[in-house]
DNA sequence: CGGAGCTTTGACCACAGTCAAGTACCGTGG
DNA sequence: CCACGGTACTTGACTGTGGTCAAAGCTCCG
């Protein structure tokens, strides 16, 4: 698949997922086709390069193609707290009342297709099939939030930590799943600040996995993993 | 407005809301009609009512019509992390390949509207209109868990607490918005496993609200509000 | 009026947040 | 290629919020 093909990120609420798709919906070679029609590709070639953010009109929606994006919000007193990390085929731009929630920032170079809003409004409803998919999109974003709430209320430091690194593992262009290597796109403090933590407990949390076994660390971004034995210390039911 | 009527609780993300419907999405009586075709309407007469549990195939989706509902996830320890409470309007049964991913009880006696996922799935692609308010009501309880996320990883308990109340404030049905009296549809447990700490936790910041002035427990359940103060307490930018 | 469940209060302790200092890594320019 | 500077990462010490255990009081329903 090239780089900037056009697929979304996400397992459906209903229908059991077929074979071949894995981890995205499956999309008709017409369907790619129109939505490349009314969409624009963009990119961003540096890191932290601001997307958009909070309170601006939001005229686009975004669809990552590749790379690594984050979104965050900036309380009063300086505090931030990402609410998602983005990997490819995730769909970025959530608004209310015409205005962007979250500022969006990337961590890698990123390219993008994007639509205009009001366009892709009127798309959608002429394409129940396709709207069919933003929708399913939606859902599986919000299951992901309510588990990352799990995590965030029940699971102490180390937990969330190795909680992370598996999600982490799901993304293939991030780990490599023969050598069980995982490369991570971003830095301690943005680990911190999604998993509602400090940097330091992040550091000190790959101490002890490291000294578990269940990880070493080969470089500070390069972790070499026992998915396994992992999941066991996450241990959310069986996810 | 009779108690069962169809209404969808929700924010659009693109366009600004428009004059009256308040927190609801604007449906067309003949939208209504279809919809009332195709659900069956059903009603749970007591508190603690289980309506599906996590794992059980997802054959119905809910709206839920009059009363409150609570969607947890228990871990293997046996603690409790609530994800969502439903209030009027709001759409239960998230459900990932076909099993529901939360246990969903009732607070209060509840009535709903109900959906054959499968028949719901076949219409909405035949009612695009309709689809699309599914849609947004979709991303706007995403932006719900984001806006909990946020307060879980990065407010105290204290802050954690005055924001749950301000969000109970929001619904009419429990909040009297004359005398500014909020009446609690659930125990200091429920509140504890929702925002991430203990029911001694919760105690104590009522105890610390009502010593601020800013709250006065009528009884256990039943609080006056200050609400521009306790908003002021929860300082999230100005939600 | 009785009892079960809910709520409140107290005492103790540990996890993790904060501050501070030192180390490793990496890209840049000489 | 190497020196250098800035950023990212790591480690240590201290402190405080909030988690836990225990027990008593309150409320509401039967």
């Amino acid at each position: 698949m090239p780089p900037d093909e056009i697929r979304i990120r996400a397992v459906p609420p209903w229908q059991p997922v077929q074979g071949e798709e894995g981890p995205f919906l499956p999309l008709s070679v017409d369907e790619r086709a129109e939505l490349r029609r009314i969409g624009q590709a963009i990119s961003f070639k540096t890191t932290g390069s601001q997307i958009f953010a909070r309170g601006e009109k939001a005229s686009y929606l975004y669809l990552l193609t590749d790379g690594v994006a984050e979104a965050y919000f900036v309380l009063p007193n300086g505090e931030r707290q990402i609410v998602a990390f983005y990997w490819p085929g995730d769909v970025l731009g959530l608004a209310e009342e015409g205005v962007y929630v979250n500022t969006v920032s990337t961590l890698s170079a990123c390219t993008f297709y994007r639509f205009l809003t009001a366009q892709l409004d009127q798309f959608l409803l002429s394409h129940p099939a396709i709207q069919h998919q933003f929708f399913v999109k939606a859902v599986h974003d919000l299951r992901n939030a309510q588990r990352q709430l799990i995590m965030m209320g029940r699971l102490n430091g180390l937990r969330r930590l190795a909680a992370f690194i598996v999600d982490c593992s799901a993304h293939e262009d991030y780990f490599d799943s023969k050598h069980k290597i995982l490369t991570l796109p971003m830095t301690r403090y943005d680990i911190a600040d999604y998993i509602g933590t400090s940097s330091e407990v992040v550091t000190r949390g790959l101490g002890r996995l490291e000294a578990m076994g269940v990880i070493h660390r080969l470089s500070p971004r390069t972790l070499e993993l026992k998915t396994a034995e992992l999941r066991a210390i996450v241990n959310l039911a069986d996810y």
